[in-house]
DNA sequence: TAAAACATGACAACTATTGTCATAATTAAA
DNA sequence: TTTAATTATGACAATAGTTGTCATGTTTTA
């Protein structure tokens, strides 16, 4: 076997284990203690942080989390690699933080020099914009790990009804819109809430093998449990069609006349109400709702409310 | 010099050449050429996509773009590499689709069992959510490219007053909640405005020299030229601070009383009242808007307006 | 103090790499 | 058609690198 093959194996094999003598590297490998030596110094020398301690009781120590095998990337795959990161940059807790750092160092240092200054041009060309947010989210990495063991949680929440004690088991974390979110079932209740985890003052980790039936994508794709499904029916100028197709909830449903007018004709869940009336709320005389009528109802007695929180003064 | 260290200074030499023939890297690296034959077929074994035209005029190719020397990436940053990516799958269109498959199956491919496993995992716990995107952008690379090279765009462009056809100098293009949008300083009028790059039908591209003076990064930073600053001061409840401090644009802006209730005072643009308008509007009595009387008429004419849409019928 | 570990040097045995030469195949220009 | 330029491959000796063995240190801890 050649050399750098040998080298690969034995740098997956200690950097998978951590701790280890070098007899044990010669054993498993059948080479001589003298040339695990010679092995360890070369890994060393390419950069793998490896310290070794002397005496009884001693062996080699290697730092970091596992190795991966040298990987080949092409400058194209690079590029992609460092806007995949900008476009990160806006949200002020990642569970990945330091590793975002050492990774674009380690490609920019590797860059030559001309692909440097193309990298430099094009994100002065393009970018990702998004409000930079300055909540911060301390308990992430924590939330994420009691997740991901199946603990329970026993969580300090500050909500509308000010800060209350929750028992609940989580089901996920997902940001969205720069804020992190975690739908966790309420054990008392059995209900599943959406909980913002920049909301949690603090928690309690329980552990216990509680195993959830339902799983994050799931949830994501399917949320919400109490489906009360109601029509929706809006007429729709040619403005207010533009603007329905840049609203994510709307784009897919929305069917458009010859003449550029158009309508929607949808199933919605009652819960989407308030939201759904903000939104036909901004686009006034372009988008005509007809059903459901509770809908027009909030749309009325909310547009009494603001007539009657700002009686006419001029 | 090692064996290791010769092939990596070949790798990247014949990377950057692109096409050479044998006797030239054997000159430049002073060896024989029937070692740069030897090398050609390891640095092939180990992936580089290399061809060979023989007779005369003949040489050796190297297909894809300019390839990086090997680097070690610790398992954390293959991870995080992988979430950074997911958190773009939502856009439909992207300068670099084809480098992040390439990319996500290299890392992906590279890592052992037991760690595949656990990206597989996280994934199940860990998501970004945006709302999926229908719309698509098929002239964004286009765009971009004609950005890099300063060219200007005589674009077809479908607005509020249908489509018309304008020559402009773009100065970006940024992505933001899944659209990708394109400042350009229009040449007649000399103004900045703003694009949507799934709303150009059409472009020529007329390549000249033309430098612009201003940088996407300064833009973003600092848009709209005309400024028309005037004071906003609302009031709000313990509700009112809990939506406010969640809303990118007001979240540095919040005063916070003691009891929880708080209120915003600030510099705002008069552009921008009809997006606040919306926004207080929903908030309706968790934000009383003091000034300025501007935005109190808006939400006034709006609500009168939404009344006069939706007769009372009940 | 002895045992268990790393650290390093010398040297012969072994293995891999390299250059040289030879030969073949392919292509394009003379 | 011939010739020159190119890749492709094999054989082999000279050279260079790697390995195992042995020897000698050093450090740490039981």
């Amino acid at each position: 076997m050649s050399k750098a093959k040998r080298l690969l194996d034995i740098l997956l094999f200690v950097s998978a284990k951590k701790q280890f003598t070098a007899q044990e590297i010669a054993d498993t490998f059948n080479i001589s203690v003298r040339t695990v030596h010679r092995y360890l110094l070369d890994l060393s020398d390419m950069g793998l942080p490896i310290y070794a301690e002397q005496g009884r009781n001693g062996g080699y120590t290697v730092l970091s989390s596992t190795i991966l095998p040298p990987i080949l990337f092409t400058e194209d795959e690079a590029v992609a690699i460092f806007f995949a990161f900008q476009s990160l940059q806006y949200y002020r807790d990642l569970p990945f933080n330091t590793e975002l750092k050492s990774v674009s160092q380690k490609l920019y240092n590797s860059l030559q020099n001309e692909a440097q200054k193309k990298v430099d041009s094009l994100q002065s060309y393009i970018a990702f914009w998004k409000p930079k947010r300055t909540i911060s989210t301390p308990l992430l990495s924590d939330v994420l790990e009691a997740v991901m063991n199946h603990s329970q949680l026993e969580i300090q929440y500050e909500s509308k009804s000010g800060i209350t004690t929750k028992l609940v088991h989580a089901i996920g974390v997902y940001a969205h819109d720069g804020l992190w979110y975690m739908p966790a079932i309420h054990l008392k209740t059995e209900k599943t809430l959406l909980f913002r985890v920049d909301r949690i003052h603090s928690m309690i980790v329980i552990n216990n093998g509680y195993k959830s039936s339902i799983h994050l994508q799931q949830w994501l794709e399917n949320p919400l449990e109490p489906q009360q499904p109601i029509r929706l029916y809006v007429e729709l100028t040619r403005e207010g069609v533009r603007q329905c197709t840049s609203e994510p909830i709307f784009e897919k449903t929305v069917i458009c006349h010859s003449d550029g007018t158009g309508y929607i004709d949808t199933i919605i869940d009652q819960g989407e109400i308030h939201f759904i009336s903000a939104f036909f709320y901004r686009l006034g005389q372009h988008a005509i709702v007809k059903e459901p009528p509770e809908l027009i109802q909030l749309l009325r007695k909310h547009a009494q409310d603001i007539l009657a929180t700002y009686p006419n003064e001029s």
